[in-house]
DNA sequence: CCCAATTGTGAACGGAGTGTGAACGGCCAT
DNA sequence: ATGGCCGTTCACACTCCGTTCACAATTGGG
């Protein structure tokens, strides 16, 4: 999915966490120039521009955006609370701002707000692995680009033993988180679930779940091999 | 000038002094029908909402301003920080929200930013997917051309499942957000209404209603993203 | 090489989840 | 009042899939 644009390069380093927390991709220009080098080819879907204390840098950049020179979808500001007031008669520079320094939920809810609306695809949490990929939000789930036709059960087991690579689940541990804590059945249960799974993963990739004997299943290759 | 649409009356005292001390002349509502009986000839310049504790009140206002109902150009919301969650999927009910407790300069910002900028306020008021039509302004619904004859809890129904195309929901998810978060009844109401709006989608589009066993539905054809 | 423990495999059962039709009841306008 | 509209609920049928079982295959140790 397209990234968001960051201003300045490098970026502070708690704004740079905070998008890195809420799973948006992004990438920092230095500057006008290298911000325009760097767009892709279909514009960036947002920027978030940080007023500092020279505030009339992020001004320069939010008119090249304004006047169509760098294509941005919404321009989110970060500006200090003592430079509240230099965006009087700028209101037209940008879609939205934030107080600097920024509590992280509601930056997150600010960007919610400002890119979700403007039309562009909702940022989707999505787990990757190799040739897997599951959307949480969709309840999809893909192998090299081919969707698998998952059940619930089947979903819910892959999904939690690709969050966790690498990491070997015993049935007992599989059973009560996947299934439920209070869940009382047959260890086998897991068995024949991961059998049907290897099966829909297909020949070649039904080495993603690994058998550990004696001991349970995990996803993915061991670090160690 | 056309006065403000405060929510609720009496107005937070940090808020009403901020607003006299802004210079704006606002008007307080306890709520929906005192917003619609006092509201101006040519409608609220703009409606301030404070999300309390109780944040169903706020949203059942923004919902009646968002439906045309009452007249209000752009919806200011103050919520505490602790009802963030709150505005996932509720986006559309406001153009802007403000952290509670406020900054007094950073509300007069916002004010100045949403309110003093005309025209801007351009929000989509119309839903396209594929076939499917959905005019916000005139409550009308039409597939390929073809008006939708749609009750309003369909209209809603259908309304919230098209704007966020691919995303699961599950019916209690559905019941709150298209219901209201008060709503307590029975999950099956919600396969009703999506029976119904299959049928009248006709059978060649029913299909844009997904159902996903054991979690519950999603809109449109659910592409890898 | 044999045996026991563990895991893979196929099939069948039963129940949970959903589709569907119909009826109830509140609300509003005629 | 009252008739129609519409949101809700209920009962029933059906499909799907989670679970279990029996048996085969594999692994690892002595």
């Amino acid at each position: 999915m397209d990234p968001l644009l960051v201003f300045p390069s490098p970026a502070p380093p708690e704004l740079a966490q905070a998008l890195d927390m809420g799973g948006w991709a992004w990438k920092a220009a230095a500057d006008i120039d290298q911000a325009r080098a760097e767009q892709p080819a279909d514009g960036w879907v947002g920027a978030v521009v940080v007023a500092g204390t020279e505030t009339e840098d992020a001004f320069r950049l939010c008119r090249s955006i304004r006047s169509g020179d760098i294509h941005v979808g919404a321009v989110l500001l970060l500006i200090g609370g003592g430079h509240l007031a230099s965006l009087d008669f700028r209101e037209d520079l940008f879609d939205d701002f934030c107080l600097h320094p920024f509590h992280p939920v509601e930056l997150e809810a600010r960007l919610k707000h400002l890119f979700r609306r403007s039309g562009q695809a909702e940022r989707a949490e999505v787990i990757e692995y190799g040739p897997l990929g599951m959307n949480l939000e969709t309840y999809q789930a893909v192998i090299e680009g081919k969707p698998l036709d998952l059940t619930y059960m089947e979903y819910e087991l892959l999904k939690f033993l690709a969050q966790h690579p690498g990491k070997v689940f015993t049935r007992e541990t599989l059973l009560s988180r996947v299934w439920g804590y209070d869940y009382y059945g047959g260890a086998r249960t897991v068995d024949v679930h991961v059998r049907r799974l290897r099966s829909k993963l297909g020949e070649e990739h039904a080495g993603l779940i690994q058998t550990v004997r004696s001991v349970g299943y995990s996803f993915g290759t061991s670090r160690w091999v």
